[in-house]
DNA sequence: TGGCATAAGTTAACATCGATAACATTGTTG
DNA sequence: CAACAATGTTATCGATGTTAACTTATGCCA
């Protein structure tokens, strides 16, 4: 009975089902959480039946890995932008673009850190673009090394300092959990300054050298 | 028909379900994670109605929150434990307590951490077993500071980097975050280290102290 | 070009879940 | 002892993930 209207396609298939329902799906992580997102409301969004949506994911769990790793190359991209000349601008930019990413879209950094979707150990790329994005911070703390301006600590023992501060820092500021609210802009740079010049008295840290003078 | 056994309980009134639930679902969580937990389930395995336990939970939330709230005041019985005598000693063993609750209750603390359950804003006494641990944690920063072991940093400022790091170091580790393994059972304490006593290089040290002497 | 394999949709159906309404039973208490 | 509140029950609704079986469009190849 329809069958008219050639120049339009109508009905099944669909264009670029893939593309678009990643694209909604994001939309929705975005601005009501991983929780809202519903196979069965997506496709009806899309004008598509549900089960469309197993052609190209095979799980609602994989569709969420999928924004995850969006997540984790968007997140590295902006690292790799971070400019490397000198070392503690660049580790105090990296936190910042860091606690900044996760400020800006808190449900997918939710999503990506929330130890939610298939563990990493079973999702290759999810695990490689976790990867990545470590690497990028990694790669300035020891370039920050090697020009001497850190202590000559092991960099794997750095990079965790440094990757668990600003990952505990977002956590807590887009969950409210710090108090005084996460209004205070300066709060990261100070808090990364902490890590880099210690948070003991200068008399402590005065002993502390005497010991190995 | 079945009216006799007159000393054996053997139907309505189930005794307190409340407990019991709050338990089964606990002992869910932790070798499941929050995502297994389903009233209905929950409802079979107590030999009892899905409905009977909205008597007792308004809210599959309410039962979450309430798991939450068990799992932060556990939490903070044992920061409450350290010994507050010696500042540097306390700093770290409050570390060392908070990143191990995490490590062996790896799904409770993703569930009080998560933002999975309601905001803290809307349910008040989830915030304030909240804050409980919270207080903990700066009253030992507070003390440190007025022993003369910390700077004359705002002690917010200096509680806020701790709890970031030791917050981050637990989800990190607990989900397989860190390469390495999360084996490791001097990362914790060598990371807490590194937040007092500065990342940098001694002559970077120096030369910042010079500028003020 | 005709035919056919395959990709990409469809409807139908099943199991599970949270949640509510209406009803039944128990225990307490004036 | 009778009324009432507390605490169960069954029946039911709407939504979800997922699979099975079927249908249609697309593209490739003889």
């Amino acid at each position: 009975m329809p069958s008219n209207t050639p120049s339009l396609k109508f009905a099944y298939h669909h264009g670029d089902l893939p593309k678009q329902t990643h694209h909604l799906a994001l939309e929705t992580l975005r601005e009501h959480g991983d929780a809202a997102i519903s196979l069965r409301a997506l496709a009806k969004q899309l004008g598509v039946s549900a089960p469309a949506l197993y052609r190209h994911f095979s799980d609602r769990d994989t569709l969420l890995a999928e924004l995850a790793i969006g997540g984790f190359e968007a997140l590295t991209d902006r690292l790799r932008a971070v400019d490397q000349q000198m070392p503690r601008k660049a580790l105090i930019e990296i936190g910042l673009v860091y606690v900044d990413f996760a400020q800006e879209e808190p449900n997918l950094y939710r999503l990506m850190f929330g130890g939610r979707v298939l563990p990493m150990s079973v999702h290759p790329r999810l695990d490689a673009a976790r990867k990545g994005a470590f690497k990028v911070l990694e790669n300035t703390v020891a370039n920050a090394r090697e020009l001497g301006y850190l202590k000559p600590s092991p960099v794997s023992l750095i990079t965790a300092a440094a990757w668990s501060l600003v990952h505990g820092l977002s956590q807590l500021t887009i969950d409210g959990h710090l108090p005084g609210g996460n209004a205070e802009p300066m709060l990261t740079e100070s808090v990364l300054s902490l890590l880099l010049e210690g948070s003991q008295s200068d008399a402590q840290q005065q002993s502390q050298q005497d010991l190995t003078p």
